[in-house]
DNA sequence: CAGTGGTCTAGACCACTAG
DNA sequence: TAGTGGTCTAGACCACTGA
């Protein structure tokens, strides 16, 4: 139910007096509307969501407010339009994009899919920095996961593969009960997608602070580096909705043969 | 003046048959007549475009048109609106941002300004790999800077200066005639508004290549750090209109106190 | 006050998709 | 063919700015 402030009171929308969302366009109360919906799962990833003028119809506005409003959904990736199908909910677990927010490119324009190696998977209680940076109390049940990301190397005889990526990924137990090392193994196709389906938990968007740093030993030795080699090092906040972060992921990536590519604007 | 595909003729678009761009939705041709207008410099930076009804006057089209148009080209930061005085040609030359796609945080949350010193600026050939990145032919006329961005240190007694980043920027010598050391230290405010006040070169996105590496002798004794020190490498390529690259550097930052922010969406 | 961008509507027609 | 998103218009009113 749209609520207008005060003085701009379009006429049309005079009715509902329901305490909503505080004064604001009527389009941005819509995209709350929806984004509410999406957040309680009514309308779930992959699926359809109501046409526009059922939309409106239903929120008493006009098309071209509802379209307003799914216009900036679908700038930030909340949803997806297709012309004559309709307007989908935004998903990892179909996508061709096999990581959805590495940056990491080969230094040859290829396009070479990176296999995982997941190295261990374990309950542990939350440190104080995971902690702080997952918004729960320190010593909260997570999930610390530790894996490599390889590409393969044709060169070699037999083919071989050469780490580029050692993750080392935090997450929240309350959210991600289930989770172990048996079924991230068995799950094909993206880890977020697995997220998604499996746990209900969709990535947003993410807050990366990058930095470079030398390589230890254990990691050298997992990376196949010399130990004190300049790896990159990328801590990624990942968020769901509501700006909840829910996913912390330490990387160090091996950029002897890859960058990090970003796009300013 | 607007052209529409054969079946699609809003009755009043039917007037001139002119060669203009292919066949389009109506807001994104006047979205290129305007950015040619950008483009040509008809409009310069910081002044006032015309407005919303004037150009949908000049255009033959409905303000909504327009207005979807001018709402792109600002979500591309070309221009800025300012509601109740008009719609602005974006620039760096007024802008409180001192840097405008430096994304270098200290780990502090202290937004302190950086310090510029030039370490030197001279006219050469382009090699081939600055060539190929410009675009412009091997061994043609390019001006280099070399440059520290230094970080005041308080604790120090007396103030001392600590740097931070060691730029190496090439531009192409035919856009960059009168650009000399002179100039440039006397010039107050970021770099970009003098590139774009002194040059007419406006820069408009960028695209950059992030790498880690070990420092050698010569940069690390300009960042004062030992040599081999991890460093991250950021080598950026920034663009004016349509696309043009004018802008390759290459700086090392030192990310012991500051990181790199990014953010994905 | 006049002029600007910002919101909203109602209705038309188009292009694409699928039964 | 019916239903979807995509474009375009014309006109209304709002909120903000500055003379």
């Amino acid at each position: 139910m749209p609520v207008q402030p005060p003085s701009s009171t379009p006429a049309h929308a005079a009715e509902a007096g329901e305490a909503g969302p505080a004064f604001a366009p009527l389009y941005q109360q819509i995209k709350g509307l929806i984004t509410r919906e999406l957040q309680a799962g009514t309308w779930k990833p992959a699926e359809a969501i109501p046409s526009e003028l059922e939309l409106a119809a239903r929120y008493k506005v006009s098309q071209g407010t509802v379209r307003k409003a799914i216009d900036e959904l679908a700038a930030e990736n909340l949803l997806v339009r297709r012309q004559g199908k309709g307007t989908f909910v935004a998903t990892h677990a179909e996508q061709h994009i096999q990581y959805r927010f590495l940056r990491l490119m080969p230094d040859d324009g290829s396009d070479q899919r990176l296999a995982r190696r997941l190295l261990d998977c374990r309950r542990a209680r939350a440190p104080a920095d995971v902690a702080r940076a997952l918004e729960i109390k320190s010593g909260d049940a997570v999930v610390q996961l530790r894996r490599l990301l390889l590409m393969p190397d044709k060169s070699a005889a037999p083919a071989a593969e050469r780490p580029v990526v050692l993750d080392e990924i935090w997450l929240p137990g309350a959210l991600f009960k289930g989770l172990t090392a048996e079924r991230l193994a068995d799950y094909k196709g993206p880890m977020y997608g697995m997220f998604e389906t499996e746990f209900g938990v969709r990535m947003i968007r993410a807050e990366e602070k990058i930095r470079a740093l030398a390589a230890d030993a254990a990691d050298a030795e997992l990376l196949a580096v010399p130990a004190g080699a300049p790896l990159l090092s990328v801590e990624r906040l990942s968020f769901t909705y509501g700006d909840k972060p829910v996913e912390l992921r330490r990387g160090l990536y091996n950029t002897s043969g890859h960058f990090y590519r970003n796009e300013l604007n």
